[in-house]
DNA sequence: TCTTCATTTCGGAAAACGCCGAAATGAATG
DNA sequence: CATTCATTTCGGCGTTTTCCGAAATGAAGA
């Protein structure tokens, strides 16, 4: 019950269940997030903490940053069932194709500025 | 989405929980789900309309009483993956028996209780 | 018609939540 | 070492949620 209720919770909140939509593309670090949704870091960082205690997301360090993604297979049933039934109802909404169009353009220049700072 | 949320709100309540999954015993009176959780009878009627607005339970009313049931296989695609998820999340859990051992106490009693206003 | 009674609605109090900016963390860089 | 910088944690503010008791509703019975 308690693991279930963690999943609920974390549905709750509309920015949340929009956070995990994005990650079906792959893994985005919390900048891009940030970038993507116009909230403080503090704030995505939070969401994002949520989210991976309910066990819907994972999290990797990867030199300067935190990678987020979806849950794989070897989650337990629930997330995994979980995970299937938002995809499976919001997959195709207006707002979720308005989230992905975003993220398009946001993830393009963001990876030329990692670039620039990594001086590559 | 709206709809989405309704139900993910609905279900980030764990005593809204609860009564869904006493609920697939069959439908209850608003008075039996009281007697059977320990809340006031506002506080119930309030979860039950959370629940009905989101879809995932309908009403009935019958002389004095009124009988809210699971929805049925005529319920959206989403509401039906949502009942089938916590079913199968929650079903063999001991909270969830605990409250089904309660329910049959509970139950046998207040049946007597609306025979004997009936006078039958 | 007047009462009775299950249920709902309303108003308010306490707790939880979502957001932010500031400070802390901690790993990589110079 | 000291610095930089992405991220997290902390403190606080305004909103939402959850609970209750009191009042309103509305259908059935006297």
């Amino acid at each position: 019950m308690r693991e279930f209720m963690a999943i609920t919770k974390a549905l709750s909140d509309p920015n949340r269940v929009r956070m995990l939509l994005a990650l079906r593309r792959g893994e985005l670090c919390v900048c891009q997030i940030t970038e993507l949704f116009g909230f403080a870091p503090s704030t995505v960082s939070q969401h994002l903490a949520i989210l991976r205690r309910a066990g819907l997301i994972e999290s990797r360090k990867s030199e300067r940053w935190v990678y987020y993604r979806l849950a794989d297979k070897s989650a337990p049933v629930a997330v995994r069932e979980a995970l299937d039934w938002v995809h499976k109802s919001l997959a195709n909404t207006d707002e979720t194709a308005a989230d992905a169009k975003k993220a398009k353009k946001i993830l393009k220049p963001d990876l030329a500025t990692i670039c620039r700072r990594q001086k590559c």
